[in-house]
DNA sequence: TACCGTGGAGTGCAAGCAAG
DNA sequence: CTTGCTTGCACTCCACGGTA
């Protein structure tokens, strides 16, 4: 039985869909309930979870602080976001903190419950989820690596909070070009790094090459943009930084298994 | 809309340098 | 010895043109 924290940060509480459900039956016991950002920090540090569902309705910065803080927490923590209604901008975000999973307003039980067993897959089974505990996969940072010492963690530490920084540059620029042409070069040159540095700097931080990240942003604003607006192709691919169509076609096709027409056929809201 | 070949541009990686 | 950064080069990416 996997243990859930459920997180309703909404004045609109979901309390009766999730009354409704049948946690037991779907392989879940309700293990903690916080109706606010501080509960539910005070609840994550006190316990053990294996899953967190965050209902997020009209507080959506305040839902992506809570997945930050449980990222940094717990890097493999499984986390399902419901209700509200992102934008691509707050989409990006749970995906930048490794939302499994998310569940937008208006919901049906059922769906929830097929997100439940979506989830339950994921997670596997408890000894699964024990291993990787003790495996140390479940990283909480609290009081770890104090044996290395006072000074040498302090600057470690500041060190990475500095990287971190510039990632957040590099990332900032991306989101604000992203319907440009971006290379990595220019951006060094702008932030008066070496360019390859950089590079390795993003790689390690965001465990994934910058035109990785590049094409996964590109890739997923395509996909927002197709679901959610009546705009040709060739004018997305224009919005997403692809001048020519036929670029767009293959790295949308490479990255997603299907066409981009094809994708909107199955995913479109505005058809 | 999709696939293929080509060549220049851009990137990642390993090695190395300098400073502490 | 470690850390922060740079350099050089092999390799990948991507624009472009052609074709179906």
């Amino acid at each position: 039985m996997h243990k859930v924290m459920l997180v309703d940060l909404s004045p609109h509480s979901i309390a009766n869909q999730t009354h409704s459900l049948d946690w037991r039956r779907l392989g879940y016991s309700l293990g903690g309930f916080a109706k606010s950002l501080g509960d539910a920090v005070s609840l994550f540090s006190r316990e053990r979870f294996s899953l967190v569902v965050i209902h997020i309705r009209d507080a959506h910065a305040e839902g992506i602080r809570l997945c930050e803080f449980i990222r940094d927490k717990c890097k493999r923590m499984p986390l399902m976001l419901v209700g509200g209604r992102m934008d691509f901008h707050s989409a990006r975000e749970a995906m930048h903190y490794g939302v499994n999973d998310y569940l937008p307003a208006p919901f049906t039980l059922e769906e929830m419950k097929d997100s439940l067993r979506n989830m339950r897959e994921m997670i596997g089974d408890e000894s699964d989820t024990a291993a990787a505990s003790s495996r140390g996969d479940i990283l909480y940072q609290a009081g770890a690596g104090d044996e290395t010492g006072g000074e040498t963690a302090e600057n470690a530490a500041d060190a990475r909070l500095r990287d971190v920084h510039v990632i957040d540059r590099v990332k900032a620029y991306v989101e604000e070009s992203l319907d440009q042409a971006i290379t990595l070069k220019e951006i060094s040159t702008s932030m008066h790094f070496n360019c390859s540095y950089l590079g390795q700097k993003f790689k390690y931080h965001e465990n994934m090459t910058f035109n990785e990240y590049l094409l996964q942003q590109r890739m997923e604003k395509a996909k927002f943009l197709l679901e959610h607006t009546g705009l040709r192709i060739y004018e997305i691919a224009n919005k997403v930084g692809y001048i020519e169509i036929d670029w767009f076609y293959k790295k949308f096709k490479s990255y997603t298994g299907v066409s981009a027409n094809a994708y909107r056929k199955m995913h479109s809201i505005t058809a």
